[in-house]
DNA sequence: GATTTTTCACCTAGGTGACAACGT
DNA sequence: ACGTTGTCACCTAGGTGAAAAATC
């Protein structure tokens, strides 16, 4: 049976191999965007630079985790909350929805009402969305057209406002969240579209987590690159008709550190931080493949919010947390943040924590407001506390999963006769993009975050002028942009070891109350239910 | 979980409902082509054409399986074992392997000289090789030097001799023995292929399996057929380089027996026999869907050794074994059949197996060789038998998961640089399209066979020029030629019912000897290799 | 009684993070 | 200490035939 698997990774990998798009271009650290001059500390508020541009090292309190009393309050994370949000929402020829964007949240996309007021207070409080600092990019009028949105935005924002990390092997892993854009506006039904992607270092860094600080610090110079790689998807070309109907997810890319990939897998650097972009090209019928983008008519979409650092081990553990509660795969690891499926905001439990873990250092801290220091007296609060950790949990990963509904589009055939392809089922959700700023500011976010939300998408951004992107071939550039982009380092959260996580300690629920939770939902096994299944005619390569 | 899971299901199937290709065409069972007056006698020696084309209503026997003295050896199973090879390869323009050709075995590909001693063997013994009833086709010039053969193929002729089964359900089952074709002589890289296929009925009659005789007798009429849908590989189009280095597969398609099925899925009737087929067509650029073949330039291939039978449930128990043997995702199942990797040929046990249970009744004949009537007496034999029975369903399984190897071939972007793609792994086990037509033929074909064989694949058969399908809209024919062509009915095989394997007799081997056996090799877990993944570029769509 | 449908345990195949071991 | 790697248990997702249940 293993025997088996070896056989046959052994044979794909060579026809793989053939396949396998490499893209050698000039280095992207040197290369210096004229982009870069857009600096907008106006609305920055929360996050201070400093800890980012200089490498700080303190020293662990001996005491680790159980330092009760350590002070986490500080910052240092960010390096940098503004961004060209305006310029590049501006820049956009042909937005197609202008109503819905707001001066500060140009690459976002419409929102429900309630959600506008959650996220027009999240960032009056100081807290301001994603903005590309990696620019985008357009040589083609025609593409100027076709807008792109990223799907399960919401997803997105959870893992950014933590600091998204993205585990890199050897082997490869794939991406989580995983990437997924719609793009519409193709509107010529004999033009053929590649969708590509490609993740370019977002500065010229290498990092480091402090686990005693909980926070992200300049380590040094970035090792060098590996030669950049274009991953096209494998779906590509695609029709306008396929590309107005279905969600190109990039689920099946593999992120390594192997630099002898023959895999076709995209090669990183850990400890570095990258953006991720998005090439919709103009496929031409000659059957050239594409090596180099600079010889087609593309358009580059960037979305902030899809920043992380590679990392070949978490570091930072709420963002474990979040991946083992909203990946599938990774449900194997939820007993100790059991489901639940409360209705109530699962962003809501998420910010509880991140605000919990950000006051004055306790495990718990609202135990602090009823009754203080009982923390280290887990006879009669174990049970209280293991509770309210499942709710919190369990509410997050609800939601997460809830995201993570996958969207088939099986292309049976070719027959363009079917109607639009479902988009992603409505949800009544607060998807913030950012987190509270202060303590009082969550106090407001949360009262109004408890009502609904959007839909989880995203708006792609508007479009640079080519000449922004001067001699660009394929990895542009980018640290040069680092103090004025959204690209921001994560706040440091929680000062806990990652090997010691808090769901640790409450040993085990009550009786009482884990009867209710102790069927656990992650374990239910469905019964084949017999619907009808969707793979008949999946792609049988291999 | 489930709740997603269903809504998954649902939108895909939405998606899916829109790509249906479904042909409307004459009625298949009215249609009369011409192809049908090839009447070859000559070869036939084993096969007498009684018991098919009556009814045959026998009492069963009162004792069932254990009736140890039931005469079984009648074979009234096939309905004709002649076909039109010698017109179909003839006809066709372009045979780029003449040499290959036999001329009781044109649709055969090439073999090892071993394996040809051994066809050779078998042919002289009066069993021929599979002929197309259903006739192959070509409308196109261009497409005359474009060859298709199967792949794996031994494994289908395994299938094909004991009388193949399909199982089909409500929602849908995959085929095993998967169709892989291999498709070559496709020159101009600017044209690209749809590969599609359909499955036809064979004739216009329905059938049952008399468990006690072990063979399939006519038991009527058949059921109106669902209008026939065409499939297409849901990788087409195929490039012309694509198509030279590829193996198409269609492991994805499922038969099912729901009428209204809206998946895609291909729909038949249970107990009625049907021929697939595989048509290469001329992608036209238009984007107009393929919806009738009549408006299309193509050509049809048509393999006899895969016509096969549509139940809901398998009624030849040797048909279940093998599959159980040969489907990796049947392992489950072989406790009773445990592996050996015995160097043999699996084919041997195979007809040992079919030899023994076609001589005069015996549970185990080969006991009678050497100790007479020690059947009822299993205090000694008990393991003895045990263990013969692993060796031979041992070295059937190990030959099939050995053919069961896939050859993934992703289309990793468009780079058509890739050097060929790896063929199937040479194999030295013989390959025999026929069983032997008698007890002593048998014997000289085991002897022969017990050396080497073809590399499984089979070329596919000559044309048939277009005006031997008139009026042809994609279901063709065929209960008209039945008389005269390959698409025989199994031999009765084992007077056994269903629900008493063989395999239960022995309830446990005898501790001596089950202590060798008892590492059962299916069981092997060798360590994890980390063998390079190859599966970091499928196609995502899903 | 024959056939079909449903459910189920047991597989394949492979994606998860935890963890220990190993380098540096 | 820190970072990387490989192994592992535990999942998802779904393909098997056996057997029970349902249907005709």
């Amino acid at each position: 049976m293993m025997l088996l698997s070896s056989t046959m990774k052994t044979s794909t990998t060579a026809s793989l191999e053939s396949a396998r798009i490499v893209l050698q271009a000039s280095d992207p650290l040197k290369v210096q965007p004229k982009a870069s001059n857009f600096t907008i500390d106006a609305i920055m508020g929360c996050c201070k630079k400093e800890g980012v541009e200089k490498i700080v090292e303190r020293s662990k309190s001996p005491t680790g985790f159980e330092d009760d009393d350590e002070d986490v309050d500080v910052e240092e994370c960010s390096d940098g909350e503004a961004g060209d949000r305006q310029q590049s929402s501006s820049s956009s020829p042909l937005r197609s929805k202008p109503a819905s964007v707001e001066p500060d949240s140009g690459s976002e996309g419409p929102g429900s009402p309630a959600s506008a007021v959650s996220r027009r207070r999240k960032r009056a409080s100081g807290s301001p969305s994603s903005t590309p600092a990696i620019p985008e990019f357009c040589n083609s009028p025609e593409l100027f057209g076709i807008e792109c949105r990223l799907e399960t935005k919401d997803l997105w924002d959870k893992f950014h406002d933590l600091g998204t990390e993205m585990i890199i092997t050897k082997t490869g892993r794939r991406m989580f969240p995983t990437l997924r854009v719609s793009l519409s506006g193709a509107t010529r039904p004999e033009q053929r579209y590649a969708v590509l992607l490609d993740i370019v270092p977002v500065d010229g860094k290498r990092y480091r987590y402090a686990y005693h600080r909980s926070s992200w610090l300049v380590a040094g110079k970035a090792d060098p690159p590996a030669p950049p790689r274009l991953y096209m998807h494998p779906d590509s070309p695609f029709t306008a008709d396929q590309l107005r109907k279905q969600v190109v997810s990039f689920e099946k890319v593999k992120l390594t550190n192997n630099e002898m990939d023959k895999n076709g897998q995209i090669v990183l650097n850990s400890m570095h931080r990258y953006q991720p972009r998005i090439h919709l090209v103009k496929w031409r019928e000659n059957g050239a493949p594409i090596t180099n983008l600079e010889n087609e008519e593309y358009r580059t979409y960037v979305f902030p919010e899809t920043v992380f650092t590679a990392v070949t081990a978490y570091q930072n553990q709420l963002i474990t947390k979040l991946k083992i509660d909203s990946n599938p795969f990774a449900k194997g690891f939820r007993d100790s943040s059991r489901l639940t499926d409360f209705d109530r905001d699962p962003m809501e439990g998420l910010f509880l924590e991140q605000h919990f873990l950000r006051s004055p250092m306790r495990l718990y801290p609202e135990l602090d407001v009823d009754n203080n220091n009982q923390l280290y007296h887990p006879t009669l609060t174990q049970a209280t506390m293991d509770k309210r950790l499942q709710m919190m949990w369990g509410a997050v990963a609800a939601a997460a999963a809830a995201q993570q509904q996958q969207q088939p589009h099986h292309l049976v055939g070719r027959s363009s006769s079917s109607p639009a392809s479902p988009a992603s089922p409505p949800r009544t959700t607060t998807a913030p993009s950012g987190p509270p700023a202060s303590h009082a500011d969550l106090q407001a976010f949360l009262a109004a975050a408890a009502s609904s939300a959007p839909n989880g998408h995203r708006q792609a951004t508007g479009l640079l002028p080519p000449h922004i992107w001067p001699q660009w071939s394929s990895a542009p550039p980018l640290h040069s942009l680092a103090g004025a982009c959204d690209l921001r380092l994560p706040r440091p959260v929680f000062p806990l070891h990652p090997r010691f996580s808090p769901y640790l300690i409450p040993s085990k629920p009550s009786s009482a109350l884990s009867a209710s939770s102790s069927t656990p939902p992650s374990v239910q096994i469905p019964s084949a239910g017999h619907s009808p299944t969707p793979d008949s005619t999946p792609s049988p390569r291999e």
